[in-house]
DNA sequence: ACGCAGGCACTAC
DNA sequence: GTAGTGCCTGCG
């Protein structure tokens, strides 16, 4: 296949509902554009719009294909990991409303921060901080298609440097602030080693992103499969907390603990429990 | 009987 | 959601 040939053509994405994925609360910083949506993967700017099995991606070179393609994790054979959900009902509904929704591949920090401001806050909010942050401490880029100025998500060393807990208040974080701006520090000085866990077992993983301020079990384990790629950590947050009780312990007297829940769904759920879980919340949710 | 581990509720952030 | 506090319970 030529060059010229291959810029031209769209990405190939079968079994993949974009809108959907982007809607699923993993990512909040993607902004509809006409069909399609504007964002930044990295500090790269992308525009990309679903057209059925095709997926247009601008700019349309090489590099930028691959990172599209490696982001929204279009190599993950769906219909594989399916066949590794538990057969009920509930998880049928889920899958049923859910195919084609693709857990997203988030850089490291970018996850780890986003997910200490969501501590107990809307989408709507989450995503109006991440554009604040963005946009005081963030490496502006140039949309090519538009002209127009985005943001990459500020590193670690830029919050640690250029902000303080006071600023980041500012940023509406509220308690957040200190948690972002101690867990921002923490990495910069290299305390922990985001990068240096990517070699690590799940649990050594979990226990290293713990030690981060504002990081507990939940956003832990949403770390793990946000970014780690560990797709049998399961996130236990109110919304599937709700829907195991309700699906899996109904009518039970007393009420199950996290730790218990926790047990459960990792030997139910299997190695791709992650996958499971981001199919049942998402489908909850709607 | 006394005391420390850890399970659990409560609350500020 | 996280994390620190304080009380209750159980085993030794």
């Amino acid at each position: 296949m030529s060059r010229n040939a291959q810029r031209a053509e769209p990405l190939p994405a079968p079994l993949f509902n974009l809108p959907m994925t982007l809607a699923s609360g993993q990512v909040f910083h993607w902004l509809p554009d006409g069909n399609g949506f504007a964002g930044v993967i990295g500090d790269r700017p992308v525009r990309v719009e679903q057209q059925g099995e095709c997926l247009w991606v601008t700019p349309n070179d090489a590099t930028t294909r691959e990172e599209v393609c490696r982001y929204f994790a279009l190599d993950h054979p769906l219909e594989t990991i399916y066949a590794t959900f538990p057969d009920d009902p509930a998880m049928r509904e889920a899958l049923a409303f859910c195919r084609g929704l693709r857990l997203i591949r988030q850089p490291l920090w970018e996850c780890v921060a986003t997910f200490i401001t969501s501590a107990m806050k809307q989408v709507k909010h989450i995503s109006q901080i991440s554009h604040t942050l963005r946009q005081r401490y963030g490496r502006p880029v140039t949309a090519p298609w538009s002209g127009q100025t985005l943001y990459a998500y500020p590193a670690p060393e830029a919050l640690a440097e250029q902000a303080s807990e006071a600023a980041l208040r500012e940023c509406g974080l509220g308690f957040r602030a200190g948690k972002l701006y101690g867990a921002a520090v923490a990495v910069a000085r290299g305390e922990v080693d985001l990068q240096a866990l990517e070699h690590e077992p799940d649990d050594v993983v979990f226990k290293a992103l713990c030690r981060l301020p504002g990081v507990g079990p939940k956003i832990a384990h949403c770390i793990l499969l946000f970014a780690y790629g560990r797709y049998a950590a399961f996130p236990i947050d109110v919304w599937i907390e709700r829907v195991l009780r309700h699906h899996y312990f109904p009518r039970r007297r007393k009420a199950l603990t996290l730790p218990q829940l926790q047990r459960f769904v990792a030997q139910y759920f299997g190695p791709y429990g992650g996958y499971a879980q981001q199919y049942l919340f998402h489908h909850a949710r709607n």
